[in-house]
RNA sequence: UGCCCGAUGGUGUAACUGGCAACACGUCUGGUUUUGGUCCAGAAGAGUCUAGGUUCGAGCCCUAGUCGGGCAACCA
């Protein structure tokens, strides 16, 4: 169990209800139901995390079924790129199930719903039913079908089930009600002919089940107790609940379906449909690619299990739809990596820094360490030269106190190395700064004890020798969308918002040699810098690293910035109008009474304040507040003090109301009535 | 216009099921630091969509409204 009873999502709090009334914990059992017509996303992350992690809870077993009853949008491709995000995640299955194993099972229901006179078959066109479904306000039409007698549909159903009838040709439809006020359940489809392989059962189908008549039927024979769903399932439980009831053997565990909100993440989108398109438009490279939210992007742009799976922990389940702040994706990735990622150097727009007091033959092999947040991580040899790369936003020929970084005639620490200090630069016809000459404090290097290297600097550099730097290409990216929610625009698809600098490829960083040897899968943390990891299209001779995260820069956010996208944008207000005094007034006294103290100064403070902006046509109708809302009326009495200062003369309305106060039980609100009258 | 959900700081969630709103992210201070990272200390920020009602007491219950989302695929 978790953490006891007490922060329970609602969903954990049905299972510990029905526990509670007597389902044993030995019945209880979870799936997770996939279409296998696209790869796993972020999003779907919530959905692992809390079906698993009620099995892991529960000690309950936790099925993986495909649901793969449309054979034209689903592939094995997918089922097998799923298994893989599952795993890599850290989950197990109980057992991998199909909703296609349960063809035959699921015909043989079919006939028997037939037989009860509950099901029949249809030959209308699809646009003849649909119309004859009427809309949400009017009730729909029977299908002339509907009361085909048993036989007939019988050998109907069996005909289309032999392919004798074409593609769109007929359907089987549940017989249920075409008035319902839910669209769901006016006679809803549950076969339709469809003439294509099967990437499980080939072509031993030419019928295939809708997901309704699927759905619950395949948790019933897996016999899951909790069938979790997001929330634009909700209006399909009513049907869920009648196909059961056809089919239900009382001895059996009946499912039960649940909806919890869908999690979206600010700057992306996140349906199956809009990512496809964003690989088919060849927006981005691929299902992987380290821009998408899929599961398999997210791993490759260096996203950890662990980071993935904190981040559907903080982000809660509930039935209200939101979008979560990707801020809050990179401070569990973030997390995860400070304390796991090898500490590097790698320089991605470099500068040459010539130390002139160095000897030119020399090479040093200075120890730097792997990791200070772990005690014994180790450490790694880093070569040092006379001449070395310095990322070229670290120098300035000139600056104010605020910048720690190299200026001329100021001292700074090269990591892991000696104290320096800017001397002269060189620059092209262009004023640009090709070199930059620094003399070195030889008795300055990092841990060799003396004085000299235990001497404060205010800033430190990063830095690679440049004979023995390894050059390598650095994937940078930023967010794929400019806007925070592209897909909740009417007016604009989502594609208009595109960010056409997500993806910044720099060709020529060097790195420490030391990355020579690394592999797919290793975290580095290049210092000062970021996260990275390496790319699967890396060689050995052409390294390539993903930038997972930038490190959380304070300094970034003291300088100008011109052309950011992010914009604070104060969405949740938009809705509600501005709150008038007035109003404010009312709110503050709300809780008037229960307040004391300090709160309560505080309180009639704004009143009074607030009372300044107020007339008499605001005040007046809260005259009639019941003389119940004791805090209301104080609030009134204290704002109409403020009135009456205020010039505003007495009249009958005000006297009574003043009086009604006087006589007031409630002590303050006595003694605000007495103060103004 | 029918039915179904939902509404708590900028964001995401809590509130022991009715007892004067908490946590995390983010933001801002200050300290430590050979990463302007981490860590540590602290601050600001909502009175719980609105209006009624029930109650000694409501973010939690009731009613009405407002706003947002979903529902009329031979998709899932």
């Amino acid at each position: 169990m978790k953490e006891g009873y007490n922060s329970l999502n609602f969903i954990e709090q049905i299972v510990a209800d029905d526990l509670k009334e007597g389902i044993s914990q030995k019945s209880l059992r979870f799936r997770f139901p996939p279409e296998p017509n696209g790869y796993l996303h972020i999003g779907h992350a919530a959905s692992i995390c809390l079906n698993f992690g009620l099995g892991e809870d529960n000690q309950a077993p936790v099925n993986l079924r495909f649901d793969d009853t449309n054979p034209i949008k689903e592939e094995q491709e997918f089922v097998d790129s799923i298994k893989n995000d599952i795993e890599w995640l850290g989950f197990k299955w109980a057992k991998e199930c199909y909703t296609s194993d349960y063809f035959q099972q699921l015909y043989d229901w079919a006939i028997q719903l037939i037989k009860d006179g509950k099901a029949y078959v249809d030959g209308q066109s699809a646009a003849l039913m649909a119309e004859q479904k009427g809309t949400p306000t009017t009730p729909g039409k029977a299908s002339p079908y509907r009361d085909t007698p048993v036989e007939e549909n019988l050998r109907l159903f069996e005909e289309m089930k032999d392919g004798k009838h074409a593609e769109g040709t007929y359907v089987l439809r549940a017989k249920i009600d075409m008035a319902s006020p839910n669209m769901l359940m006016r006679d809803p489809l549950m076969y339709r002919i469809l003439n294509k392989p099967h990437h499980r059962t080939g072509s031993e189908w030419c019928i295939y089940p809708m997901y309704d008549w699927a759905h619950g039927q395949s948790d019933y024979v897996e016999q899951v107790s909790h069938s979790i769903c997001t929330l634009e399932f909700k209006p399909h439980r009513e049907l869920y609940d009648w196909f059961l009831d056809q089919i239900i053997d009382p001895d059996k565990l009946r499912p039960k379906q649940r909806e919890f909100a869908r999690r979206n993440l600010s700057y992306t989108v996140m349906s199956k449909r809009k990512l496809l398109e964003l690989v088919q438009s060849k927006t981005v490279a691929g299902w992987d690619d380290p821009r998408m939210p899929t599961i398999s992007g997210l791993r490759r742009r260096g996203y950890t299990p662990e980071s993935i799976r904190k981040f559907s922990e903080v982000s809660g389940i509930t039935k209200r739809d939101s979008v979560t702040d990707v801020s809050l994706l990179e401070y569990c990735i973030r997390e995860d990596l400070n304390k796991n990622a090898t500490r590097v150097m790698g320089v991605l727009d470099p500068v040459k820094l010539i130390l002139g007091n160095y000897p030119a033959d020399k090479t040093e092999m200075l120890i730097a360490e792997n990791n200070p947040e772990i005690e014994n991580s180790g450490s790694h040899e880093v070569p040092f030269s006379k001449e070395l790369y310095i990322e070229r936003e670290d120098f300035k020929e000139e600056a104010n106190s605020k910048y720690f970084r190299l200026t001329l005639g100021k001292e700074v620490r090269l990591k892991n190395a000696y104290i320096i200090k800017g001397e002269s630069v060189e620059k092209d016809v262009n004023g640009r700064i090709t070199a930059i000459h620094c003399s070195v404090d030889l008795d300055s290097r990092s841990g060799s004890g003396t004085e000299a290297s235990m001497r404060k600097v205010k800033g430190t550099l990063h830095w690679v020798s440049i004979e023995h730097a390894v050059k390598a290409e650095i994937r940078e990216y930023d967010r794929l969308f400019l806007d925070e929610a592209p897909d909740s625009h009417e007016e604009k698809g989502f594609m208009e918002f595109i960010n056409p600098d997500s993806l910044n490829i720099v060709k020529e960083a060097y790195v420490e040699p030391f990355l020579q040897s690394a592999s797919i899968d290793d975290k580095f943390q290049f210092q000062r810098v970021g996260y990275f990891t390496l790319d699967k299209d890396s060689k050995a001779d052409h390294l390539v690293f993903n930038k997972t995260v930038g490190l959380k820069d304070s300094w970034a956010k003291q300088q100008p910035k011109d052309n950011q996208p992010k914009q604070q944008s104060n969405k949740g207000q938009q809705n509600q109008p501005k709150r008038s005094a007035i109003s404010e007034i009312q709110k503050i006294s709300k809780k008037y009474t229960n307040l004391s103290g300090d709160k309560l100064e505080s309180a009639k403070e704004n009143i009074l304040q607030l009372a300044e902006e107020v007339t008499y046509e605001d005040l007046q109708p809260l005259f009639n507040t019941a003389a119940k809302k004791v805090g209301t009326r104080i609030g009134v009495t204290l704002a109409l003090g403020v009135l009456l200062k205020k010039g505003q003369a007495k009249n009958d309305e005000i006297e009574q109301f003043i009086e009604a106060g006087k006589n007031d039980p409630n002590e303050l609100l006595n003694e605000a009535a007495k103060m103004i009258g």
